[in-house]
DNA sequence: CCGGACTCTGACGTTGACGTCAAGGCTCGG
DNA sequence: CCGAGCCTTGACGTCAACGTCAGAGTCCGG
């Protein structure tokens, strides 16, 4: 237990879907490139466990397009949620698990019963991030409000003003903040 | 110009209002304590003239309500929007810059016409911010919508299946994901 | 089969945002 | 006025997330 990283908990089922044989697979320069990032977080990616490419016999690596989006899927959970690389190999692990889930619930040698606890437990998984995703949310919502009634002060002021006639500098109102809801 | 922070700008009106004198003015260590913070950070915070506290004649930082209510913004420009603290500067010069505005605002040898730029330029401060928060959000959104989907599509499998008569371990439902809004 | 382009694995460097420690100053109640 | 406790300024350490470089290996079109 350790490296099985994602990869590793898929090839338990003999191959499925996505990952189909003749698709294009980069080299890490053409993948990096594609991904707007660097080769080295490629490989830093892949050191920590959040990826894991094919590679060529002599040892290259090789991404697929699912692997190109899982890049993305990183970049997003840093960028948006501010996530540190530990975290993000937790939600990774659990999107790989729920998955893995996904799989076994086809196999028609799982019980009903089986069936039911690994739903269950797939959404909890999920329910966790977006509990996580929902604080956020509404605290930048909060942060919003409360930029939007500065702003809206600073309006009033301009409203009760009485504008020099003839502005010379007058290119048009920016946007109508706190009205386009 | 690169020293005037904050206090140094606004220290240019006589004094005004919220700075008033009889205050508590707390040491450092209590400060970081209310602020939630370590001391070394508020120190580093002046460093980077984001906090220019006062001081006693000796030479000791005393932190006034107004300086904790800014590193509480400080806080929150990093963990909630993700910005750096050489952002947060910018951010924050121009909320002094704003505050400042304020001030000539009411002054009464401010001309009607200087008042009218005075105020749009405090506006667009304002509304650059604003459209950095709101792209944010926005962002978030979309991504609480796509987890939302995905585990409706999830909720969809469970229903879909005969749940198993008398399960043990039926907990109760943890909060309806979409139902909320 | 071979040369140029691409890639590999260490290993050390960097940047941001502090943590930590040492060697002293400042403060204030008694 | 004096000592316990709080605070000061360096200066160096740390941790995450890569950047960068060297020396060697791999791939592939001609």
């Amino acid at each position: 237990m350790g490296v099985t990283a994602h990869r590793g908990a898929a090839a338990t089922a003999p191959a499925a879907g996505p990952p189909a044989a003749g698709e294009p697979l980069l080299g890490i320069g053409a993948a990096a490139e594609r991904a707007r990032v660097s080769e080295r977080a490629l490989r830093y990616y892949q050191q920590l466990g959040l990826l894991v490419p094919a590679c060529t016999p002599g040892g290259l690596r090789r991404y697929s397009e699912e692997d190109l989006a899982r890049v993305a899927r990183i970049r997003e959970l840093q960028t948006l949620l501010g996530l540190n690389l530990d975290e993000i190999a937790v939600v990774l692990r659990n999107e790989d698990r729920i998955a893995q889930i996904r799989l076994s619930y086809q196999d028609e040698r799982t019980s009903d019963e089986e069936r039911w606890r690994l739903t269950r437990e797939c959404l909890s998984l999920q329910e966790d991030l977006r509990a996580t995703v929902e604080a956020k949310r509404a605290a930048l919502e909060g942060f919003l409000a409360d930029l939007d009634a500065r702003i809206q002060r600073g309006r009033d002021l301009l409203v009760s003003q009485p504008q020099p006639a003839a502005s010379p500098l007058d290119e048009g109102e920016p946007a109508s903040p706190g009205g386009d809801r």
